[in-house]
DNA sequence: CGGCGAAAGTGGCATATGCCACTAATAGAA
DNA sequence: TTCTATTAGTGGCATATGCCACTTTCGCCG
């Protein structure tokens, strides 16, 4: 079966894991269809809820995720009262970030839906290789990649 | 170390694979960037020119994606010439998909690009790691994932 | 041939993400 | 202390993606 791999997934490692991050996407976004969240939303509401009223750019920093794109994902979570923001009391610069109780109950009940989706992943693919899946995904989103022609001499 | 592993890369798959999916679409942008096409565009042009002007079905079944945000994302490259679409001539509700000449040479002039960035992407992380992270992300994508509750007995 | 159910797209609506220009506030240099 | 460079966010604009409700065509059955 010369060419009988899908013409097109073509070897371009960046359309190969948005590709699949759509599919998984689609996934788990349908195991916590039934609490209305997102599995984008549920992953920033679980990375507040293990983070210590972290600052916004503490939580961007951590998702790798542009400042000004998670204050905008962050809209509809607070609009539906799951999370909250203060001024930091030594610098008035700094917003922290918070779940409220009904964040907290809202988290609690997307867990559950969402460990059942894990499952179901980690039977399919095993657990060992969903963890070195995840790590390579983990190196991968720490590299230190630059363009060449970007980073002249000096 | 007992919890030395930065505290929320949480072990959930989706998270991990769009936070990776973030950090690397950044990159692939960033060396696209003087072609003005983001990854995304680059990776759909490319399906098309691999393709046999393919149905629209056909392009968001092989990229797994909606078929309704297939068309949106087409738009702008359609606006911006590089890509035409055309009724099927047997069957009416089919919209074929093709590139223009402009759409070829964009393609071109960003695969110089890309290739840029593909390699110094594979430096990093060694061909065959690379290759063997696609095919695990292939394998991802292709996985047949339902949700147990969703699928009762009948 | 008439009509029904499936298939292929479209449009609207909502969230996800990024970049850029701008503002507020702080840390430092003078 | 005052002026400046830096840091942390915000808002606007544009693309990326999905779901759902429709509309148009087909394919097929009676």
């Amino acid at each position: 079966m010369t060419e009988a791999r899908k013409p097109g997934f073509s070897d371009c490692n960046n359309a190969t894991l948005r590709r699949a991050a759509r599919s998984l996407g689609r996934f788990y976004d349908d195991a916590l269809g039934p609490t209305g969240l997102k599995s984008t939303q549920f992953g920033l509401l679980f990375q507040i809820h293990i983070s210590d009223e972290p600052a916004m750019g503490a939580i961007a920093e951590a998702l790798i995720m542009d400042l000004s794109a998670l204050g905008h994902t962050l809209k509809p979570l607070i609009r539906d009262g799951y999370v909250e923001t203060f001024a930091d009391k030594d610098d008035r610069r700094v917003k922290r970030v918070r779940l409220t109780p009904q964040g907290e109950a809202k988290l609690d009940e997307a867990l559950k839906l969402w460990s059942i989706a894990q499952r179901q992943f980690e039977d399919k693919v095993g657990v060992e290789q969903a963890a070195k899946l995840r790590a390579a995904l983990d190196a991968v989103a720490d590299l230190d990649l630059e363009m060449p022609a970007a980073a002249p001499s000096n």
